[in-house]
DNA sequence: GCAGAGGCTTACGTTAACGTAAACGTAAAG
DNA sequence: CTTTACGTTTACGTTAACGTAAGCCTCTGC
């Protein structure tokens, strides 16, 4: 099913930014399946329209998908990834849940400052396996 | 069971570097289970040495957790860790072996810097995270 | 009017990375 | 000599994150 874009206000927007997906559209760009963007949706993590049956999903559906990814690809599970997007949206009411959300901002700071580290030390350590493995090449073929 | 320190050069090395571990000091100081230790060890990314039954590891063995560690904090598996690990020692005898692990350091590499561009994002989406927190927090106290 | 192309729900299967527990061996300490 | 601490193997259990059908609905093109 085509979600259909009929350019509602005419001849506006110029960037190609689509008001809606369907859900093959999200799988196919962003390279999962369909069943994984409903198991988001089961998980809390995602809750687009419904047009009856039919998940529509937003643009901003589509960011979250994104952040969803981003998180995956940091080694975050689906339950740290929506801590993190939750931190988004200003819904927090009273003091104690603002200032439990600034120290889990500052954890998370941390963890990714941890991350930075070793990100810096396993490329230090790349460049020496690929200067190695070269060497090892050059003697190879020299003989 | 203490693994026994007899410190075998009398009064030569001068740092605290003992030169072998039992599997709950490394537990200990790594603050995971011995249990997930042997599980290492039954997937191959580790083989310390034996005293009958008993696992006795060395410096190198700690450093091969470390490494296996800071895989963990990447959101490695423990396959792709050990991948990375086997980088290090140079038994890759031909050439197309030389070549697959050239390309293999490079898709590291490549991912490595996708990590970094989705740190630096996700460092800055936090900082906007605790300035709205903190603005919230002096409106909710300023009433 | 019917074959595809999507989409939906429900449900069981799978893999990774351990947790948990049982049942046993051994060495030092009281 | 028995408790305590640590070690071992074996094996079943668990959680996360989907994969893989099966069975059904609905619109679109021919």
């Amino acid at each position: 099913m085509k979600t259909e874009q009929p350019q509602p206000q005419p001849g506006h927007e110029s960037g190609p930014e689509p008001d809606s997906y369907s859900i093959s559209d999200l799988a196919r760009e962003f390279g999962i399946t369909t069943r994984a963007i409903r198991f988001y949706e089961d998980k809390g993590l995602l809750s687009p329209a419904r047009r009856g049956q039919t998940r529509i999903y937003s643009p901003e559906d589509r960011v979250r998908l994104m952040l969803i990814l981003r998180g995956k690809r940091l080694g975050f599970s689906l339950d740290e990834s929506r801590e993190i997007i939750d931190m988004y949206d200003p819904e927090h009411g009273n003091v104690e849940q603002l200032q439990r959300l600034l120290q889990h901002i500052e954890q998370k700071r941390a963890q990714l400052q941890q991350q930075l580290r070793d990100i810096q030390s396993l490329m230090g350590e790349l460049d020496e396996a690929e200067a190695r493995t070269r060497a090892s090449l050059a003697q190879t073929q020299e003989q």
